[in-house]
Order: structure tokens, then C-alpha cells, then sequence
DNA sequence: GGTGAATAGTTCAACAGTTTAACTAAATTG
DNA sequence: CAATTTAGTTAAACTGTTGAACTATTCACC
């Protein structure tokens, strides 16, 4: 590929990535109605699927500062979403877990959001898909050894 | 496709859009220094590459509220990044344009991402690239599709 | 031509999310 | 046991966001 190819790839991928980005938070959004802000759900949807987890997990999966972790959940347990519990063993340690009314505000909210993704997904043949989130993928892997590096430095 | 299939690439999708943005976002970060923020950056490259434009018009393309335009106008404005101008002949019209400072911090940040951008870039080859381009550009039409069918509603 | 509606933009109050630094409390290590 | 590390919180400061109320201007049309 010579110099130019790469520069306009670069700058579509930027474009896309952030257009693409914007209509699909804009459309989760619309999804969940006005009880929960898109971070919440994803909060949600992390303790959902990992039955129960730390500030400090929270922290890295999401890379923000363990701080911003506190001030959100904060607000989730105030709503009576998650419930915070000490570990016996261990009494630095808090464990985060949804109560039921977060169990049942994730899953309403994400049964709009599978029937959205999937009148998304369904526009799409299987072979593309396949091909695109495996390429995917490979741009996490990619990110995240960039991250190392940067940390390294 | 059967239904779990389905299932499976939603998950999939959402987990991995979800990382690949953070991941990103924060790799573009660590790129821009102290001196400007990310969504700031996004607002510089629009204006860089439009010559002019009204905070209406950033409004629609970022997809926020004028007020939230507003607001970053005026920390950018501050930072003698942007100018505003009345337009003589329609007097309600503000055009917003990039002071030389602006437009030296946008190169040089812009060259900084170019540089990230282009290390991932080419760690693809030529094919899976346009492939995955292609893709995505089919994803960003259907979305927005999708949301002028919300819209309707 | 004058009035009512539409348009461009700002202001304000309220809130979510973020960082950094300083802090508490508990565990680890040497 | 003292020093260090670890988990988490608190507080101040900031960015970005919305919604509603506002100003100023232009447009539509009778």
C-alpha cells in the first residue's frame, strides 16, 4: 500500500469509527429508557454475567480510575441496583452484586437491545459477519498490546 | 443462522464494540497530551476539514444537544482554538473557524494519530482491511437507517 | 407591511462521568 | 512489629450532557 492509500484509510476508519460509535450508544440508549445511562447497563451487564466482582476488576475492564467506579456505583446502589458486601476473609475487599431489581432492569433493558442488535445483525450475511468480527478481534489484541507498549514507555 | 448463534455473535458484538472503542479512545488520548480532550479533538478535525461551519451543524453531526456544542465552543473559544463570526447577512448564523493555534495543535495531534493509527493499521493486511471498511460502512448506513426509523416512530 | 411562527444560538440548573490527591482500613512482607 | 502494599472512599475540580427558558433575527403569509 503506498503512503496516500494508507493516510485515506486512516482518516475513513477515524470517521467511521466515531460515526459508528455515536449511533450505536444513541441507539442503546434509546433502548433503556430514562432508568438507566449507558455505563450503568454496561456496569450491569458486567456483574450480570460475572454473578459478582470488585471496584478494582471494574476499574481495569472499563480503564477508568477506580474512583469513577465508586461514583458509579454509588448511584446504582442508591437506586437499589447493586448491593455492596464485605469479604469475610479479606475485609479490604468489597463485592459488588446485583439486587433483583437490577437483575430485572438489565434484562428487560437488554432483551430491547438483543432485539435491536439483532434487526442490526440479521442485515448482514453470516459470512460478512463472521469475517468482520473476526477481524475484530484482532483489532482488540492489536489495541491492547498498543496499550502495553504505551505503559511500558 | 439458528437463534443461539445469533445470540452468541450479539454478545460477541457488544462486548467487543464496547473494548475496541475504550481501548481506542484511550489510545488517541494518550496521544493529544494535556492540551485538549478527546470529543475537543473530534471538534477541531471537523472544523479543520469543513474551512467553517455553525455549531447547528456540529450539533447534527455529533449527534448532542446545541447547548452541549455551546458549552465545548466556549472552553475551545477560551483556549483561543476557535473564532466566532457573525454572518453579515443572516445575523442569527455564528461560523465558527480554527485561530492559527488551533489549527498547529489539531496537525500536531493529528500527526501523532496518524502515526498510532498507521502501526495498527498495517499489523492488517490490504484485503482484510478493505473488507472490514466496507463492513463497517454498510454498519453505518444501517444504523443510521435504524435511527430515522426510531425517529419516525 | 405587520404579526406570528420558525430558526440560530446562548444561558442556566442539574446531573453523569472523569481525574488527581489525600485519606482510611486492612493485609502482606521482611 | 514496622514499613509497604492493596482495596476502596472522599473531595475538589473539571468536561460533557440535557431540557427549558431566553434573545435576537428571519421567514411566511394574509
Amino acid at each position: 500500500m503506498d503512503v496516500q492509500t494508507i493516510q485515506k484509510l486512516i482518516d475513513r476508519y477515524i470517521s467511521l469509527s466515531f460515526q459508528v460509535h455515536k449511533k450505536a450508544e444513541n441507539l442503546i440508549k434509546s433502548q433503556l429508557g430514562n432508568e438507566l445511562t449507558n455505563d450503568q447497563h454496561y456496569v450491569l451487564r458486567y456483574i450480570y454475567q460475572a454473578g459478582e466482582c470488585t471496584s478494582t476488576e471494574l476499574a481495569e475492564v472499563f480503564e477508568v480510575n477506580k474512583s469513577a467506579i465508586t461514583a458509579i456505583i454509588n448511584r446504582m446502589t442508591d437506586r437499589g441496583l447493586i448491593k455492596r458486601t464485605r469479604d469475610e476473609n479479606d475485609r479490604r475487599v468489597v463485592y459488588l452484586t446485583l439486587t433483583e431489581e437490577g437483575k430485572g432492569l438489565y434484562q428487560k433493558a437488554q432483551e430491547n437491545i438483543h432485539q435491536l442488535v439483532e434487526s442490526i445483525i440479521t442485515q448482514f450475511d453470516e459470512a460478512e459477519i463472521t469475517q468482520f468480527i473476526h477481524t475484530y478481534e484482532k483489532l482488540a489484541q492489536v489495541l491492547e498490546n498498543k496499550k502495553n507498549e504505551e505503559l511500558e514507555e
